[in-house]
DNA sequence: CTGAAAGCGCTAACAT
DNA sequence: ATGTTAGCGCTTTCAG
């Protein structure tokens, strides 16, 4: 490998010359035009397999004025994008729909203090159009990216606008579901470990274990802000369990967190699912590695990480997509509760 | 949003006009050059304020012959990728050198079937250079990678050929040290769940592994192959214990597969720390989530991703930095051995 | 069906 | 210190 990139690199100059025909024709079968000749179309192919020519990207996106490529944006720091199986599962969606494609999928990992620069890159004209992975909620720089290219949230914005689009799932209805499962149980003294305050996600599933519970006529036990993180989630576990006393059951708001009240409740010398019934949310890789299993509801994350890349896919060429789609949870029963 | 990109950006052109200088000086602004007045800089720096002018790297890049963005390859499934809390560690360090510089970095998760087309985008002239980050060993598109732009390799490659650069860690010491450290302790029925045989890193650490048992002539317990994910190791472990016979100790090749034998070990009674020691290598967060936490040796990986960042960076300056790094492993005691 | 010509927006000599 | 002039490699009318 030398220290300047090979640059001999084959352009269609060269094909075409070596095809004996136009540029415009070597464009023409690059860009799959049906207006060739079958002699033609054949040179041209030979050419460019003699001479491993690919097209240059750059010149193609300044003439076309569309690079063919999108930017998965992931508002997170690091740590916490890879950090929870969450987001492996609905890039890989992504990643699955973008593959099949012919676009590229650039991967923006932006938080905090790298969020200008990559503001700046989306804003360049280096892609055609993005999708917003996050749990998160306040990004004040994604609302100007918006305006520079279409874009595909995960999850409910902080502020719906009407030009939105984005892929949600029903976390209300999912929090429900957990709470009432945990009541159906006969439970009764019963709390949670929600998620931030700050993203929707978090108030959602917060907002649904509240119905459950009032439509039961009760209170919540406690109520803890887990952060979703596994750290958070113990810690919030561990305030839960501060007062001395005990609740029947807890809800956590993620699988991860739920990692981290296992850990806090055996500190306690509770076992989770003997003496106190958990149930998670997310179904990841997380819920099936503890022991006991965790009864977790499941969100279909790669499914969600198709549809956000399908949306983009229609918005990009044209097709005007819904702008919102609600995906359903299913409640997984394991040993936790 | 509409449905066509906002293609009304500003361009170099503009800014000129506006600030009523050529589109050279605009450029020199942009560019940092030093040789521009004081006055122009005042008024095209203003311009490009209330224009909003941000460059277009598609024209930057065709003009200038370089892209200023670099690519992380993942030759890696999804699923893989993210399940591990060692590529986190390794692509927050990569991310947070060129987060510092002026280059962007695309991530490429290029599984099998992808591979091709991600190496059409890496020969299109998308990127200076590229960082492959993997455990594995043996993927052929690699190979014709390095004949476009410079590469750096995380962890050695499978032939390493004189022009390679990479940033390895000790993981043969590694394996020794663990091992030692077990044998320190008085055991001497001691198994390993090792890593794949196709990765450098399995086989380096299962090397230590046996070198320090042959130095105390003893003989392996067992050895099973643990693929490096947790269920995997959870799998190995299993074929460990079929035998109804009980090692002493077990060193796991992996933090991630540490996790899958603590989980093999309690399905048959036995308790991690207490009746088998059990030492890891990473130690990731996945370590110190174990219950008891996980005794292991440390593998530098936020510095390894630093390192191979900044050897990239070197290369494409054109510094010629030295072709290989190999970081120290260290032993982090804790609960589990 | 094919070629010629005109850019896309920018950088980089080369003058001045 | 600044402007002028050529392209970078490709797509895309527009003729033919």
């Amino acid at each position: 490998m030398s220290l300047t990139p090979v640059r001999g690199a084959a352009t269609i100059e060269e094909v075409a010359a070596r095809a004996g025909v136009s540029r415009s024709t070597v464009s023409r079968v690059v860009n799959g035009s049906t207006a060739v000749s079958p002699a033609a179309l054949d040179a041209v192919q030979r050419a460019i397999d003699e001479l491993q020519y690919v097209p240059n990207r750059a010149a193609r996106s300044l003439a076309s004025r569309q690079t063919r490529a999108i930017a998965l944006v992931i508002p997170e720091d690091t740590d916490r994008f890879f950090g929870d199986p969450f987001f492996g599962s609905i890039v890989a969606g992504i990643s699955q729909v973008i593959g099949e494609s012919d676009y590229v999928m650039n991967m923006l990992i932006a938080s905090d203090d790298a969020s200008a620069k990559a503001l700046g890159y989306l804003r360049s004209g280096s892609v055609d159009g993005a999708i917003v992975a996050s749990h998160h909620t306040s990004d004040t720089f994604i609302d100007r990216l918006a305006d520079t290219v279409p874009v595909v949230y995960g999850g409910r914005p902080a502020r719906v606008r009407p030009t939105d689009h984005y892929v949600d799932v029903d976390n209300v209805q999912g929090g429900r579901d957990a709470t009432q499962y945990l009541l159906d149980r006969g439970h009764r003294r019963i709390a949670t470990v929600a998620g931030p305050a700050d993203m929707p996600a978090g108030i959602d599933r917060l907002q649904g274990f509240r119905d459950a519970l009032a439509a039961a006529g009760l209170e919540p036990f406690a109520v803890e802000d887990g952060g979703f993180t596994e750290t958070e989630g113990a810690d919030a576990m561990r305030r839960i369990l501060a007062s001395g006393d005990v609740p029947d059951a807890v809800f956590v708001a993620s699988d991860l967190m739920a990692r981290g009240a296992y850990t806090a409740l055996r500190e306690r010398g509770l076992e989770p699912g003997r003496d106190v019934a958990v149930i998670g949310f997310d179904d990841s890789s997380a819920a099936t590695s503890l022991l006991p299993a965790l009864t977790t509801i499941r969100q279909p994350s790669h499914d969600q990480g198709r549809q956000m890349a399908r949306m983009l896919l229609d918005l990009l060429a044209g097709r005007a997509p819904a702008s919102t789609a609600i995906l359903p949870t299913e409640i997984i029963e394991r040993g936790s509760a």
